[in-house]
DNA sequence: CGTGAATTGTTATATTATTACATAGCGTCC
DNA sequence: GGACGCTATGTAATAATATAACAATTCACG
């Protein structure tokens, strides 16, 4: 594995050390379930924790196809669809990109706070938030199955 | 312009009303702003308004195929981006889908409620739901722009 | 009318995602 | 160990969504 100058959040923290966690953490998810984690999909998971940005599937396949060798639009996707059905990576629809996610330990929805100015994704669960959009569906008879939440605009260092 | 049968609403109401009302509400609001609601525009928005689902960028092509002759792509995504341009329409992003606005009188972000049974998108704008963003913005220093709020479910007659 | 700006037409291409089918790996039963 | 069945991956083709670039037309305004 190479190190990750170059794709650091923002935010100072240990990044080496948070992605390890990341990955650290979808071990422990797919061996829980029963789930494998093969060497592609931890590929794909190390690749979308190398910032705290969204990445495209096609940055992803240039990337994998630049480590190893040829990689095809659906290696990349059905990587990424496994990620998702255990809840280790987020789609940002808005962005048609993808974004690891910030608490694997149990499936959510969450809401996105996504800065357009450095492209830097933070994910958050406010109960809050979700209780208003309970109520609000409540109100028109509405049951909610999925919530998908992005606001985009500047966060705090863009500002 | 032809009868609006086969692709009403779910709710119960007078759907040939309920388009003629958007479309006044949209020269209404063009000629305020010195816009023009050409012919072409205008009649974008009414295919849009033949329902109160969500329809993609290419079904508004194909019909306008139909009905007009040839129609290209950057036709149909010029009207869609100048509907949207002025609040008379708005994008659904999780479903690359586009949808006539229920409340084209000021500009907004608003929530969207989208039934995944019947496709119908139902749109409200709760305070309270703008409220519990904002805070949780605020706690984060996260100046919001734009909010996609989009929630998926089952509609009431559809449960 | 003449002029410039806005709108629309047209061709090509970029970007995002899926289908369909072939091959390879891997655990289990006998 | 070998046959089987399941999961994962490889590969080719194509579908679905969206934009770029430039030409032709239309329209408001003087
Ligand atoms: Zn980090
Ligand atoms: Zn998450
Ligand atoms: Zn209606
Ligand atoms: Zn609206």
């Amino acid at each position: 594995m190479s190190d990750l100058p170059a794709l650091a959040p923002a935010t100072k923290h240990n990044h080496a050390r948070c992605v390890r966690d990341a990955l650290d953490t979808a071990e422990a998810v797919c061996a829980r379930r029963g789930a494998r984690l093969t060497a592609l999909r931890r590929h794909v998971l190390e690749l979308i924790w190398r910032s705290h940005k969204a990445i495209k599937a096609y940055e992803i396949l240039d990337q994998l196809a630049g480590e190893i060798g040829a990689a095809r639009p659906p290696t990349v996707y059905r990587a990424l669809e496994f990620l998702m059905a255990h809840g280790l990576v987020h789609r940002v629809d808005s962005l048609n990109a993808f974004v690891g996610c910030a608490d694997a330990s149990h499936r959510h929805d969450a809401q996105f706070f996504i800065c357009d100015a450095c492209g830097t994704v933070r994910e958050i669960d406010d109960v809050t938030i979700g209780r208003a959009v309970s109520r609000g569906a409540e109100r028109l008879g509405f049951e909610v199955e999925r919530r998908m939440i992005e606001l985009h605009g500047r966060c705090g260092s863009c500002q």
